[in-house]
DNA sequence: GGGCTAGTTGCGACTGGGTCGCAATCAATA
DNA sequence: TATTGATTGCGACCCAGTCGCAACTAGCCC
């Protein structure tokens, strides 16, 4: 247990929203100045396979880059808004039972699982119906 | 449409395995040699647009690269093992369910899902235990 | 406390998927 | 058939992530 570790670990688990790796990167260097981006990158990984922390894409809003987040007692899905940018999440027990169906029914072992959506969350839907109507209200 | 376009289309739709960019490029040429790498990608972007393809991670199993397969008309998750890496495809009346109950409670309007399950397929799984078994019959 | 060693770090070079700007070309319409 | 807006090929580029290696250090043992 080093010193950038616990810096990196730290800034993952006060964090309030999704870093991605640059970010992370950033944020841990102000409690460990010298910190080293392929450290980061190392420590990420390490705390994957200890599965303390989740790899998220957020349906590749923003290019490439992967997010990350603490574990939590309850698998949840991300709602990515396609619109806005958003990420809203959501948990319901049917997530719980497609789980534990697919344990029994394909006999698969499940470790992690990614559950990502992308669209319009419900302030952008109701926004883009409300320009077309007023689209088609006066015609060109 | 033009040549370039048709032959990745055609490429995609008779694939009988999850394709990746590269390999995409390798058999878009079989069909149309001179055909670019650029082209590729952005025939890819086209039909995610138009959402007649679907993009996969299939959790980042071979690196970073991104799959394809053509949007079907039912949602299903993909199984990926961590094991021996096969991709196996499930899907089930929950996992619409629980697409409904978003749009319904969350209010958000769905456009693409990418549901992946990373772990120990049946037979995997089985021969992990069976080799702890193994060993703990025989300690040193 | 001091020395030993396996594990960790920083560095720099590198890889590989994906993107961009631009000039040349082409498909589709009039 | 002439026109033109969209598409292509090319090359350079970007950026996230990885790797090998020498230097360093945490944690243990004495």
């Amino acid at each position: 247990m080093t010193a950038q570790r616990r810096a990196v670990i730290e800034v993952i688990q006060t964090a309030n929203e999704h870093l991605d790796a640059a970010a992370l990167l950033d944020l841990a260097r102000n409690r460990e100045p010298g910190i080293d981006r392929a450290t980061v990158y190392r420590t990420i990984e390490l705390l994957k396979r200890l599965r303390l922390i989740d790899e998220l894409d957020l349906m590749h809003l923003q290019g490439e880059k992967h997010y990350y987040e603490v574990k939590t007692r309850r698998d949840h899905v991300h709602l990515a808004c396609f619109r806005c940018g958003r990420i809203e999440e959501y948990s319901s027990p049917l997530f719980e039972q497609l789980k534990a169906e697919i344990t029994e029914q394909a006999g698969f072992e499940i470790r992690v699982t990614r559950l990502e959506v992308g669209g319009n969350c419900h302030a952008c839907a109701e926004a883009e119906k409300k320009a077309q109507r007023e689209a088609s209200a006066k015609p060109r």
